[in-house]
DNA sequence: TAAACATTGCAATACAGTTGCATGCCGTTT
DNA sequence: AAACGGCATGCAACTGTATTGCAATGTTTA
């Protein structure tokens, strides 16, 4: 497992150091995403600042993608495989529970197409659904 | 016009103060959405802490909603007729734009039915669309 | 008029995001 | 081995937005 998360590391030109491999250890095992105040809490051992700029050097080699949860937090997830350094192929739906606060990836669910009025250009696009998850709703 | 202000905001049981019927009458007048920190700077004469409340008044009653602009910044917007206090109907696409950093409503652009997984319950919807405006465009 | 309530402004706080700088580690060069 | 460079990390500090507390002022009501 270790080797595993070295090698992915690796391929993405990151230098695999304990500090790296923890936190892409703990994303790959995570369902949803986490903000970086909630990494901060479930990884005591690093310095915020230092799971900030862990963050920012995975997501610009594309390992994570950020995400803002539609109330003001940003968070962050492991990149499907599609995804490259600074091409983040990110069109799938965001889930935002209002009861647990997670906000799931739903990578099968596609943004539909949406028209836009004359002269407007798009470049991306953020489809978040709030409501209570699968979890939750028992 | 003045007079419209007032009747607007009886209606929604607002106290027609100056500070609210200022505040209201810049938003009408206001093409896209505007983020409080602009709104202070547009409109000097009230202190940062009274807008914010305004604004804060403005949505409880329905008369303003959020909009998360997809890069962390919240702002606000008249809504649409159809909306009532704490009940909004607000569906539409939001579109920001990477130039000029506006948030524009495209209420004639309606978001598409997304089909949720398996007891996901949906209660709102977001969809942010990022790229460069009509205006900016030229 | 006095009491009650609403509105506003100032100060202070909370918190996410971010930057600067010093330190320590590691591999390379001389 | 010693000196050098680059990278990773931690601490402190700063920015900007959101938010609350409290006092002062203004307005309505009994």
């Amino acid at each position: 497992m270790k080797q595993e998360v070295e090698i992915m590391l690796k391929s993405k030109e990151i230098n695999p150091t304990v500090n790296r491999m923890l936190v892409l250890d703990y994303l790959l095992e995570l369902k949803s995403s986490i903000s970086l105040t909630d990494l901060e809490l479930s990884l005591e051992s690093f310095d915020r600042v230092t799971l900030y700029r862990t963050l920012k050097t995975f997501e610009e080699r594309g390992l994570v993608h950020k995400i803002e949860d539609g109330m003001g937090i940003t968070k962050f997830a492991i990149c499907q495989d599609s995804c490259e350094a600074g091409m983040h192929h990110d069109l799938h739906v965001h889930f935002y529970c209002h009861s647990c606060k997670q906000t799931f990836c739903l990578p099968k669910t596609q943004i539909p197409e949406v028209k836009l009025p004359e002269n407007y250009q798009r470049q991306e696009m953020e489809l978040i659904v709030k409501g209570i998850c699968s979890v939750c709703v028992k």
